[in-house]
DNA sequence: TATTGTTATACTCTATAACTATA
DNA sequence: TATAGTTATAGAGTATAACAATA
């Protein structure tokens, strides 16, 4: 019986991960037209961590290298980073953040939060605060069995 | 001093909303080779709420209904799904899941649920319960002011 | 005229595979 | 040989705009 519970649960989960597009595509919508949502992303790791590669920074995201590869040529192009040789490793090289990609994450912030303010407006700090442990608590979940399922690929 | 704290936590849910689309990938990968996540979606629906017209099912999808329609083209295709005619207006049809659809969506829970045990084997019923609600008041918050929006769309 | 749906077009995100350069 | 990264290609999802048919 607890069982079949949770398989309902299952279910319900399965149906709100697939709502959760819409919430992602409204906050997409807020953001600068040069300035897509990986874009935004990838400023805001390199904020948060600092000066990484670009294998370091595909981790994060959780997306292929290739795909990181574009995203950060993107972002270059408008000079929001700039690569710099990596002294440990000549076929890297290190992702870091300009003046102007810090000015460009400041306009980020105050887009997504306007946003958020309006949405969120009957949330208290503490009910998003608890959500935000929610969601960080899943995608640790999903995020290790990932990391050990690609890992292990070659011995399934 | 709590408007700090709140717009911290904003930055916070922005990105790991940014970070569930890892979630959601990993997801997409157990399904079958020719359901996509949008097929799923809309089978789910389908199931969950009976016979609708694309423009319904676009308003639950939240998304144009110029891509439901493409999504109602792929699993009609495969037979999942019948247009009829809609006695009540000649310009929708009704669409209505098929037995094949049924039995395509016996599948497609039955892989979510192995998926989401995978990954979740430390998760309790009453954490999954919780991280639903959460995910359902979300999904409402943007949903009851998108939809106020879209509304309004004329008076800005 | 307004609404329901469809189609054409374009853009974003993603993965796989083939390739280059360095370790 | 193995690894870091790039590029080419293909597929999924989405929005906008132009269109057809019906209300």
């Amino acid at each position: 019986m607890a069982a079949r519970a949770a398989r309902r649960s299952y279910e319900e989960l399965a149906r709100h991960l697939s709502g959760i597009g819409a919430v992602r595509r409204e906050m997409a919508r807020g953001l600068p037209q040069d300035c897509p949502p990986a874009s935004a992303a990838a400023l805001t790791l390199l904020h948060k961590y600092g000066e990484m590669r670009i294998g370091r920074l595909s981790e994060l995201m959780a997306v292929d290298m290739s795909v990181t590869s574009r995203h950060v040529s993107h972002i270059e192009e408008r000079g929001w980073v700039e690569r710099h040789p990596d002294p440990q490793d000549g076929r890297s090289r290190l992702l870091r953040l300009t003046e102007r990609g810090r000015r460009q994450l400041d306009t980020l912030v105050q887009v997504t939060t306007e946003t958020l303010e309006t949405f969120l407006h009957d949330w208290t700090d503490e009910d998003i605060a608890r959500l935000n442990g929610m969601l960080e608590r899943l995608r640790q979940s999903f995020g290790d069995s990932r990391a050990s399922r690609l890992a292990h690929e070659d011995t399934p």
